[in-house]
DNA sequence: GGAATAAATTGAGATAACTCAATTTTTTTA
DNA sequence: TAAAAAAATTGAGTTATCTCAATTTATTCC
């Protein structure tokens, strides 16, 4: 376990290749590794918290985290779960850095805690970060998009449906996993109680669309769950 | 009226000050001037079709439309009104230039549209507008994470009540106002069924909440609309 | 390893919101 | 200006989803 003063240098980081800053310039790396903090979150810990500011760019690397909205009365909606090397969310940093959603890990994960300042210097004295910093803002904002419409107008099932398929082919990659959400959580992700996500899930084990054994769950069939998500 | 053939020298604009290339160049300028068009659209008319892709960025000189998802069975949600001077919306500029939103205009406009590429070149060349561009996606991303917590959990009247909140706030910055969209619309900004945006329109001009006369709607009491908003 | 606590499931009843159909009002067109 | 078309309202009935409470299962902690 790292405590928040381990620093690796990025140069040597076993995961560089995959991180966003992956083709820096030497002096950009040393200028990034100065300012870079390593801290570990324990389950359930908050990395990120709505209504607050933060001056830091955070991604993980290793764990899971879940970005959320929180809404009163103890409402709240999962927009996505991030993952190791994606930046997790972005304050507005150029204005005054403040965040309109929360991210609290959902395991053990390490984050890598980025000065903001530093990261502003980066893309603004290097145009090559400015198309990918456009595409992942861009994506975020169609990602929403989608799950507007689909939130708002697609049945419980449906729901189920869309929040499994996307742990499926975009958390998981694979039709069997080990599910590392609570069902809480999902019913967050599906945006509705966590009752009803408990039927749904019973439903679709009934007709033989999941396996479901404690944490475990295996897609019998995906189709059904593209086909429930189409017409819903 | 003008017609698609009609350009303005950016610099003999008299919309220049409010326009978001208000501080560019000479020679940006002059590029830009070569590579912008002017069009027309009547009310209704479709400026960017959803799951298609555009090679311009477009913003109003006058008029209103709708940013919208189109979902099935002619379920739309309309995510803002656009006015003039505000980018209308962004195509995946760094990608396929692919929209995953729709804009029709909801009355007769004009609009100023920008090839990609020109807008590229400028944003890559002058990191001066990165700041503008982050904040403006990011402020995007944070609209659309309020509105999904926000049409998810809260009931019809907050859900019209903000709808409302909205139009005072920050499409006609009056408490009095004639509405320039149609009911179905109003519905499709609330996310709910054109019917019951009817009778709770009627509820709140029976509460005193609202005065209706057709298009025209004052709103008497506003304190109640936040109320209605922050409670349902 | 067993008690305590938390998480998940199940059931029953309540209700918010939708759909469909009929009517009225407004807008468009001839 | 009248007729036609479109938009908006109103009513009645249906249904999807939630809430609350009880129970079961899983997890944590001493």
């Amino acid at each position: 376990m790292l405590n928040s003063n381990t620093k690796i240098k990025c140069g040597l980081c076993i995961h560089k290749h995959q991180c966003f800053f992956s083709n820096l310039s030497e002096e950009e790396h040393d200028l990034l590794n100065k300012n870079k903090t390593e801290v570990f979150y324990k389950a359930g810990e908050t990395i990120y918290k709505q209504g607050t500011s933060s001056n830091y760019l955070i991604f993980l690397l290793s764990g899971m985290a879940k970005v959320m909205i929180e809404g009163d009365h103890d409402k709240n909606l999962i927009l996505r779960l991030g993952k190791p090397f994606q930046i997790l969310d972005f304050p507005a940093i150029f204005d005054d850095n403040m965040l309109y959603r929360s991210s609290v890990t959902v395991m053990d994960s390490r984050a890598c805690l980025i000065d903001i300042d530093v990261f502003k210097s980066i893309i603004l004295s290097n145009n090559k970060y400015v198309p990918m910093l456009f595409s992942h803002l861009n994506q975020t904002q169609n990602l929403y998009s989608k799950r507007l419409i689909n939130l708002i107008y697609k049945n419980m099932e449906a729901r189920i449906a869309d929040a499994l398929l996307y742990l499926v082919n975009e958390i998981y990659y694979s039709r069997v996993f080990t599910l590392t959400i609570s069902r809480k959580d999902l019913a967050e992700l599906a945006g509705m109680s966590k009752e009803s996500t408990s039927r749904i899930l019973g439903q679709f084990k009934e007709q033989e669309i999941l396996h479901i054994k404690g944490k475990e769950i295996e897609v019998l069939n995906k189709k059904q769950l593209e086909y429930l998500s189409k017409v819903g």
